[in-house]
DNA sequence: TTACAACAATTGCACTGGCAACTGTACGAG
DNA sequence: CTCGTACAGTTGCCAGTGCAATTGTTGTAA
């Protein structure tokens, strides 16, 4: 097989692992919750991620969409009471993102069905040593591309526990 | 880091590289055709992995997308004359798409951008050894996610020649 | 101070894609 | 033969998302 070749292979089968996974992790995310994957990302990063309010723009750089799509999911979760906006007075331009009560109570709810479905997804057929070789991986086709950011992952930082 | 959280920081560095690396792909054929990548991946399925009429579920099933959708494409790609739809006189229940003969030309120039950004891409920061090592971990992934389907990929068919 | 550029977020609009319901076809059981 | 079921594809409808234009705010230069 040529060099090209392989490389479409690769990027197909990336592709298809991708989507596998996430219709996967988003099935059984909706199986405890009324949260698409997008919605419980945000929740995510907020609590387990960097565990303080964020502004719509540094939630949104780290999922990269685009900032309208970061509008809308906040406003589907503040409607659920799951998240509150607020601008400070300091400098009004920007809104920062706090969860509420009952957005803490459902993220960990949500985060066990997420961590079970993910262990499931990379567990199966993966060891230890595959998943960290598959992020090197991504982490050097994310420098390649010039996206990579410090900000954008969970690098060094072991997950706040869930209360 | 635990186990857990390093799975974690790997799906989402996975989702990350996905979404740069189909940006990346999507840009570049946009650049030299009005095709999405959508669209782009249906006459490359058609032409360089097999190379013959295909069905609409063949594709659909290749491409992991819902058969609504897959008509949904087929009807822009038809409506701008680059493929064909046929229903076999022996089984009229079945759609036979093929690409006609702008579908063949378009395809062609458009493969060479797309071919371009691939190789930038993944030749920017992974060596060879690289690509097919993270080939072997997909391969693993979606085994272990019961989505493995030799039909899906391009293992051992080289591509053919487009003329 | 005023004018202007840069920035954060939102809104209007259009498009894509999925699900569920439907049409038409093939095939097996009785 | 005919009925019922499974199958392939399409259509109606709607949720999600991105782009471009807009609003409101901050900082800066004349």
């Amino acid at each position: 097989m040529t060099k090209s070749s392989e490389r479409v292979a690769t990027w197909m089968n990336l592709q298809q692992a991708n989507r596998v996974v996430e219709s996967a992790l988003e099935q059984r995310i909706r199986s405890v919750s009324d949260l698409s994957l997008a919605e419980f990302e945000v929740l995510f990063r907020l609590k387990i991620v960097s565990n303080r309010p964020l502004q719509m723009s540094e939630i949104a750089s780290q999922l990269i969409n685009s900032p309208s799509g970061m509008t809308r999911i906040a406003d589907r979760l503040e409607r659920d009471g799951l998240i509150e906006r607020e601008t400070p007075p300091e400098n009004r331009r920007v809104v920062l993102v706090r969860l509420t009560a009952k957005g803490t109570r459902v993220l960990a709810e949500t985060n066990r069905a997420f961590q079970e479905a993910l262990n499931q997804s990379f567990g199966a057929h993966l060891s230890e040593r595959d998943v960290a070789e598959l992020r090197r991986l991504m982490h050097s086709l994310l420098e390649g591309n010039g996206a990579w950011s410090d900000a954008r992952c969970l690098l060094g930082a072991p997950p706040a526990a869930i209360d």
